[in-house]
RNA sequence: GCCCCCAUCGUCUAGUGGCCAAGGAUGCCAGGUUCUCAGCCUGGAGACAGGGGUUCAAAUCCCCUUGGGGGUACCA
């Protein structure tokens, strides 16, 4: 039975790069029928918060994420809160100390930082020196007697250490470079390593899926499996995610929190797509495309071992080509904020005219990547057109007049403007004024919307309805009829 | 500095010794779609980091160099 867990630590809002870690970690807990778990590392106090837990837990839903054990589920492993395992570590710390794994160091942060300079300076491998741990009875009394806080740290064997990683292969360190690493800090509270090792030993966890940064990290975690008596998981550690300048994705890449592109109205199964390509190929070369399509050849070891740079652009196509195939009725409920937000419809929802939404929105949708673009697209439906100098002077022109005045003519003759009605409007346009192509739409496009681009024109004035565009038209009108 | 990982078009990737004078996607450029932008369709430019080996044969295996990334904490 497969167990993989997402471990995040709240202490921000949820990245691409991390959601990406939970994103494989539930496709490989759905490839294999396992149980995907979340847990949450807030050991560091200082740093965690809640509000970025509950954000956590509504971004991962957002993408669709969903997980059989966590804070907020339950299960039969948790309780699935660090903060809330203290105890559990403590225990297993005493045992180690018991057996003799581990040892109470002395050494002062300072002290420490001082010795790592000077390893540093003389090219020597920056590893603590386990100076503590074979104190004589005498030095431990004197430094009991003296109330100076410690740590406790644990044993590091000096072996080489081989392992295989499901995407690296087979990775090997030596030992004898890392030194006594701490696994309880001052304060009781356990060290990352540590709560990791015990969690993941307690909660069955059978693989760890999580970034290429923690490949280091994985030997002292081995070591310690080994400590517990628990056979280590299988590791597969992921290639990083990194930002236009090649250094790993952060804040100072812009906008890469998940709620980001949530605001912004990207469709998340768009953006959870594009998560799952970065690193990933799907064998028959379809790169759009659904969970379900995807989960029978999902292989963990084909992944990419290079790190990959993050595209906007490539995102923005994807994302545009799910906003072109979302459901319409979806698609306007989330398009209503955002016009709501820049005053072209009432805040309140019963008066909203939804069948015209429809239209407008389906209108747009083709010139969108994410649904906030809806504003700048659609304006033109709830607002006279503000026509520059430029296009005054455009209109004002012999044939824009006559082209103008035509189609206003034609528009009498008629009580409502279907898509097929202006087409056939227009061919008689066409014909009275002998102008065609771009002199013949222009005028008209600018008159309605004051711009050169948007939408087909049939569209518009079906949108719009007659009414409207009579009276735009009439604007620029010169000679009125 | 020390340790580890990595290296195919700008970007994401296919490629696991012959099917590769390297395929797809995106982006870019051009043409088409007899209104524009977008979309869609067609075409084009664009890469095996460099050097040594191994082999009849190397993008693929080995070594070196270079480049990139990560780690090096009482952060996770």
């Amino acid at each position: 039975m497969v167990r993989v867990r997402f471990a995040p630590s709240p202490t921000g809002l949820l990245h691409i790069g991390n959601a990406r870690m939970a994103v494989f970690n539930w496709l490989f807990a759905r490839r294999h029928k396992g149980t995907f778990i979340l847990r949450i590392e807030d050991t560091d106090v200082a740093r965690s918060e809640k509000k970025y837990m509950d954000q956590l837990i509504e971004d991962l839903h957002w993408l669709g994420l969903t997980w059989q054990e966590g804070p907020d589920t339950g299960g039969q492993y948790g309780p699935y809160l660090q903060s809330e395992r203290l105890h559990i570590y403590h225990d297993f710390c005493q045992r180690f100390l018991k057996e003799g794994l581990a040892y109470r160091c002395y050494c002062t942060p300072e002290e420490l930082e001082e010795r790592r300079q000077i390893a540093r300076l003389t090219g020597k491998p920056p590893r603590y020196d386990n100076r503590c741990r074979d104190l004589t009875d005498m030095q431990k009394k004197a430094f009991e007697t003296s109330g100076l806080s410690f740590t406790i740290r644990f044993k590091v064997p000096e072996e080489l250490l081989i392992f295989d990683d499901l995407i690296r292969g087979t990775c090997q360190f030596d030992m004898s470079l890392t030194g006594d690493f701490v696994i309880m800090r001052s304060d009781g509270t356990p060290s990352f390593h540590f709560a990791v090792a015990v969690d993941d030993t307690l909660m069955q966890i059978t693989h760890v899926i999580r970034g290429e940064d923690h490949l280091s990290n994985t030997p002292c975690h081995i070591l310690l499996f080994h400590a517990l008596n628990q056979k280590p998981p299988q590791f597969a550690h992921l290639s990083l995610t990194m930002g236009a300048d090649r250094t790993l994705l952060s804040k100072r890449h812009g906008a890469f929190s998940i709620s980001e592109y949530r605001k912004l109205g990207y469709l998340p199964e768009a953006l959870l797509n594009y998560m799952i390509l970065l690193g990933w190929a799907p064998r028959n070369k379809k790169e759009k495309f659904k969970i379900d399509d995807i989960i029978d050849t999902f292989e963990i070891g084909t992944m990419s071992k290079a790190s990959s740079v993050f595209d906007q652009q490539k995102l923005d196509w994807l994302s545009g080509q799910y906003t072109r195939e979302a459901d319409l009725e979806r698609l306007t409920n989330l398009a209503i904020p955002y016009l709501q937000a820049a005053g072209f419809i009432s805040t309140d929802e019963n008066k909203i005219d939804r069948a015209k939404l429809r239209l407008i929105v389906d209108a747009v949708r083709n010139n969108m990547s994410c649904v906030s673009q809806i504003g700048q697209e659609a304006d033109i439906f709830f607002k006279d057109a503000v026509v520059s100098e430029k296009h005054l002077e455009f209109l004002s022109s012999e044939i824009s007049q006559s082209v103008l005045l035509s189609f206003y003519g034609e528009l009498q003759k008629l009580a409502t403007l279907s898509p097929e009605m202006f087409k056939e409007a227009f061919v008689a346009v066409q014909i009275e004024t002998k102008v065609n192509g771009k002199g013949l739409y222009m005028p008209v496009r600018i008159a309605l919307t004051g711009r050169e681009h948007g939408p087909e024109l049939y569209g518009i004035t079906n949108i719009l309805g007659i009414e409207a565009c009579k009276k735009r038209i009439e604007r620029f009108l010169l000679v009125k009829k």
